[in-house]
DNA sequence: GCAGATTATCTTACGGTGTAAGATTGGTCA
DNA sequence: TGACCAATCTTACACCGTAAGATAATCTGC
């Protein structure tokens, strides 16, 4: 059943995915699916993890680096796979347990590679705004340029050159070859990653992974 | 009109955005707004056009950096002042004048500083990215932690702190007051501008060394 | 002053959504 | 055979955006 929501959502779109879609597509009627089923949003949540858990997680050994950069092409490509689940991901009250353990591994990986407690966080935000943030914007891009196929003549029409210009030249990049594929994807995220590793060697010992993480004195119970 | 459509959503999330319930703010029937307005997408494309007219535009003298990041930090305060409005931003085809400005000031304000045009695509993509996917991930959070008050205690019930001791200490650095404000969005934001800043001085007006070198053959056009 | 045009509003209705409540079918087992 | 039960279908409701048209209020030109 999953299985078929996934395919609904990823051929027309997470809004094609109603209930009476669903039991068409399974061969029935509506209401019946609601006898496997409490609420549609455990489809939703259901589906989410199953494609979150698509997602290659960090490696343990090797370069740290290297594992992270896998990991996230890996999230970029599921996610451009099933261009439904990007914003799933970033909605409130949807993790789940293929969430929690990609999570894991990559605060696992950042700390192993000598990150503070304090870093760790900052760095894992910064990783999974990149990873989520471009990612979005690229499957809203898309599919605007999908459904208006000469997209570039109409904002040519409507924004002249002479008054957006660098817009335009912004415009011409897109078209470029060398920018698709991971490329402006790993562009952002080798930023961040080359900035991390420079933190990471300036300050060498700043807690190091000598103590184990553990719940220390919940500060505020806020997640 | 937009400014009641813009209270309802502020207060009430956007999907409490109903033509029912904003005829009823404006004390009117539902099919009156119709008047003003030929589709709901009008309402919702000129509200996003106010907030987006929001957005302190980077400044044309001084410091590229500076203007840069005081814009970012602008456009997440305005976006966290109208929690609706991100993921709005990264749907496709709504892209109005307000939005083209500022995509105008920032694309011109990073050619000004040196970057070539290749660059100032990668950097546009990789601020964006950050602003967007950031400020988003906080409104879910926030959003999140609203509507579950003890999601701590609920997330230690259901995951125990030895199955996912990394995760615990993330859990841990979020209720630190340092690491609030424009703290945690500042960190990834001054990642990305640091790693621009080496690439502007080290390499001027030169091809990004992140692009792996591939046959570059026919170029779609696209946008 | 008043007919006609314009502007603003309301009424009704339709097809879509998620889903609550309960009837119906068919198979298994005592 | 009669009871149980899992699986399915039927009906109905409140909500959504909005098409079509009736109605009321205001303005305009003679």
């Amino acid at each position: 059943m999953l299985r078929a929501a996934i395919q609904i959502a990823d051929k027309s779109g997470i809004e094609a995915l109603t209930m009476r879609n669903l039991a068409q597509q399974l061969g029935v009627e509506a209401m019946t699916v609601y006898y496997y089923v409490a609420k549609k949003d455990d489809i939703v949540n259901g589906i989410l993890e199953l494609v979150v858990g698509e997602i290659e997680v960090p490696s343990n050994g090797g370069d740290w680096r290297a594992a992270l950069r896998r990991s996230a092409i890996s999230a970029h490509q599921v996610l451009l796979r099933h261009r439904w689940a990007c914003s799933l991901m970033m909605s409130p009250g949807r993790i789940g347990p293929a969430r929690l353990r990609y999570m894991e591994a990559l605060l696992g990986r950042l700390r192993e590679a000598g990150f503070s407690a304090n870093m760790t966080h900052h760095a894992y935000h910064a990783l999974d705004s990149h990873i989520l943030g471009f990612t979005m914007w690229e499957v809203g891009y898309s599919a605007g340029a999908r459904q208006l196929p000469d997209m570039g003549a109409a904002f040519r029409r409507q924004f002249p050159v002479d008054r957006f210009p660098y817009i335009a030249e912004h415009m011409g990049e897109h078209g470029k070859k060398s920018n698709r594929s991971d490329g402006e994807f790993g562009f952002g995220l080798d930023l961040i990653l080359d900035g991390l590793e420079k933190i990471r060697t300036n300050r060498p010992a700043s807690r190091a992974r000598t103590d184990t993480p553990r719940a220390r004195r919940r500060r505020r119970p806020n997640c």
